[in-house]
RNA sequence: UGCCCGAUGGUGUAACUGGCAACACGUCUGUUUUUGGUACAGAAGAGUCUAGGUUCGAGCCCUAGUCGGGCAACCA
């Protein structure tokens, strides 16, 4: 992971660092702890990424552990679905761990901690509870249960345990500190009995243990070296030490959590709760509907593990909240399929072409090749006839020069196929285009080796044989809102800005005969459209494409730039850089120069200089002192205006008189040429 | 109001113990092309949040401020 690039990210440099003090290579270790109540998403993956990614980069293992402390939400169909997701994303884990494997010990050393003095059973109301907390500015107040007998708090506490209490009666305390300016600090939870049935323990339990007494002793028993989670974990940070403080064993690794920004992706949402909004609402069919940015919605989309990696490797990693851009992912997944996926031909808005000096009635086998980006890819059979399916868009009856498709006494080549001239139109009663006809160069065909073949066209198009073409229904997706960050407006909901339009169902579209023998899984290119897969859903006598990408388009791209520039145009006034900032900016690195570079540095402010109103100079008079260069500058710039003509006056005779003054000798220098 | 983070081109990340701000995506040019794709070549785009300070020299160190985020679940 990291050979290569000789670039750490923050947390690469702290485990760097930890290496070079001491910690044994051999010793390292992390993981990775979902919670089993949901389903993956690109945002997890990027945590997959990272950890098992630093596992890999350094030879370690990295554990699985489902961090399954609270049996209302979690279930095992999610644990499936975790392990699924992983191990699509290609990754190993050394153990497939639970925290319910360590209920026991965890419960032990509850136990330890209630003899030492450092927990306490408190019987009081969640809301007496969170009351005593205080608040962030103001202390709390200790419970009245704090100083209960030692003796007293482990009898309750086995009563919990056995289940002699009704849930939510008892909670188990830390005893810390009830004045902490952390409030996770003050005296948290450590059990609370839930009468619940667990996924895997059964109802071994009534008690279960708080993330925070879990996670940091589960680290501590895997002897997990780099416990890395999201920013938000940050505060506990002081809590994860504090109970590792309390069962610690010095001859043991002591793991260290540090924490890392989430990673956000533009027009969409991520959280657990939104996206399942997304589902019950129906506004997306499912968890795994291609438009959902869970991993197996991006599965289904068509998108390969490796450009899910590829991504998260980009994305790159730090302590800042960030909106990474889809356009990012969108690269990593068009540079993978550009590779591997299989060329073919498909045509989603038909519309009918007719080769008039094509004899009735003949086919033609012609040769397709499978991809060009990878050598012994092989090549397919296509069908050609003298009636084809072309796509609407790639005729225009009355077109400019830029456009190189079909139109009429043009030519364009037929991919794989002959060069044809468009020669005239057919329209129906409502006046749409019903055919087109043209007439094809007979010696052109592709891969014939004539002249003809050889000749060069502009436009080349994709087409499908309708004697032979198969029926498809394409699905064709857009970004699911409209907004780039639909969350992040706090006075409206994200519903409010879904994409009425972020699904397209054609439901005949054609593709050309090769098509019909598709996978599951299979890679395509359709020529010319974009990259599609096919859906789950689809059966032999009723194909379904997804798109998973489309091609990029710079002619669709200069169509939408031309209609804005047109209303654009009008405030584009001033452009360029001013004189004046110009110089600021030379300036500004003036007192690292030296030589040749000082004197263009000089020679360039005054030529600029010439351009600078007195107006615009005079405020950099008020330069901080240390800005050496920028007074340089500005004194520098100054000299050509005196030179022009300009009076002298108050506000530049001080300025003056500070360069003089100045221990920079090369301002002194500057300001005695002018004064 | 308390505590804790963060701030670098449009976006995401770099810049080793201070030394002419780099890479990728995106944008724009051009070349090649039987995909208006790919590939290749190139360009534009950043006073590193602000103000002071330390220093020969600050994105980096110090101080104050501004803005953004997090923290008061018997969730994780």
């Amino acid at each position: 992971m990291k050979e290569g690039s000789e670039s750490l990210n923050f947390l690469e440099h702290i485990i760097e660092e930890d290496l070079k003090s001491g910690l044994a290579k051999n010793h390292l270790r992390f993981r990775f702890p979902p919670e089993p109540n949901g389903y993956l998403h690109i945002g997890h993956a990027a945590s997959i990424c990272l950890n098992f990614g630093l596992g890999e980069g350094h030879e370690a293992p990295v554990n699985l552990r489902f961090d399954d402390t609270n049996p209302i939400k979690e279930e095992q169909e999610f644990v499936d679905s975790i392990k699924h997701n992983i191990e699509w994303l290609g990754f190993k884990w050394a153990k497939e761990c639970y925290t319910s494997d360590y209920f026991q010990q965890l419960y032990d050393w509850a136990v330890e901690l209630i003899k030492n003095g450092k927990a306490y059973v408190d019987g009081q109301s969640p809301e007496l509870i969170a009351e005593q907390k205080g608040t962030p500015t103001s202390p709390g107040k200790p419970s009245p249960h704090r100083d209960r007998p030692i003796e007293e708090n482990l009898e309750i506490f086995e009563k919990m345990k056995n289940g002699e209490f009704p849930a939510g009666s008892y909670v188990l305390r830390a005893k810390i500190d009830m004045a902490s300016p952390n409030m996770l600090m003050r005296d948290p939870l450590m059990y609370r009995i839930l009468n619940k049935a667990h996924h895997r323990t059964a109802n071994d339990w009534c008690i279960y243990p708080m993330y925070d007494w879990a996670h940091g002793q589960s680290d501590y028993l895997e002897q997990i070296t780099h416990s890395l989670c999201t920013l938000e974990f940050k505060s506990h940070r002081e809590l994860y030490d504090w109970f590792l403080d309390q069962i610690y064993d010095e001859t043991k690794i002591r793991p260290k959590q540090r924490e890392f920004a989430r990673r956000n992706l533009s027009y969409t949402v991520m959280s657990k709760r939104k996206l399942l909004e997304l589902v019950q609402s129906k506004t997306v069919a499912g968890w795994d509907d291609p438009r959902m940015p869970t991993i197996s919605g991006l599965r289904r989309r068509g998108y390969t593990p490796e450009s899910i990696r590829k991504f998260s490797e980009l994305s790159g990693i730090s302590k800042r909240d960030s909106v990474t851009d889809v356009s990012l992912l969108e690269y990593a997944i068009r540079e993978d399929l550009n590779k591997r996926a299989t060329r073919a031909m498909a045509v989603i808005d038909p519309v009918k072409l007719v080769i008039t000096n094509y004899p009735d009635g003949k086919t033609e086998i012609l040769e397709a090749e499978n991809n060009p980006e990878m050598e012994n890819s092989g090549s397919h059979e296509v069908p050609f006839s003298r009636e084809l399916y072309i796509e609407k868009e790639d005729f225009k009856e009355d077109a400019g020069s830029k456009y190189f498709r079909l139109t009429i006494g043009k030519e364009v080549r037929l991919k794989n196929a002959y060069i044809i001239k468009g020669e005239s139109i057919v329209k129906d009663a409502q006046g749409n285009i019903a055919e087109i006809h043209c007439t094809a160069d007979l010696d052109s065909r592709s891969g014939s080796g004539t002249e003809a073949s050889m000749r060069k066209v502009k436009g080349t198009l994709h087409w499908v044989s309708i004697q032979h073409a198969v029926k498809a229904e394409v699905r064709e997706y857009d970004r699911l809102f409209l907004d780039e960050a639909p969350d992040s407006h706090g006075d409206k909901s994200f519903m409010e800005f879904v994409n009425p339009e972020s699904l397209k169902i054609t439901k005949e579209a054609y593709v050309e005969p090769f098509l019909q023998k598709a996978q599951l899984e299979d890679k395509f290119q359709f020529q010319r459209v974009g990259y599609f897969t096919l859906d789950q859903d689809a059966t032999a006598d009723h194909l379904i494409f997804n798109k998973t990408v489309g091609l990029k388009d710079s002619w669709a791209k200069a169509q939408t730039k031309e209609q804005t520039q047109v209303q654009q145009q009008k405030p584009k006034e001033g452009t360029g850089r001013s004189a004046i900032n110009e110089v600021q900016k030379i300036s500004k690195k003036y007192t690292n120069l030296s030589g040749n570079k000082l004197e263009t540095a000089r020679a360039n402010i005054i030529k600029l200089a010439e351009d600078v109103q007195y107006e615009e100079l005079e405020p950099l008079f008020g330069t901080a002192k240390k800005k050496v260069g920028t007074r340089i500058g500005a004194t520098i710039a100054l000299g050509v205006l005196l030179k022009k003509g300009l009076e002298k006056n108050e506000a530049i005779n001080a300025f003056i008189q500070a360069g003089l003054e100045d221990d920079n000798e090369l301002l002194v220098e500057e300001a005695k040429h002018i004064a």
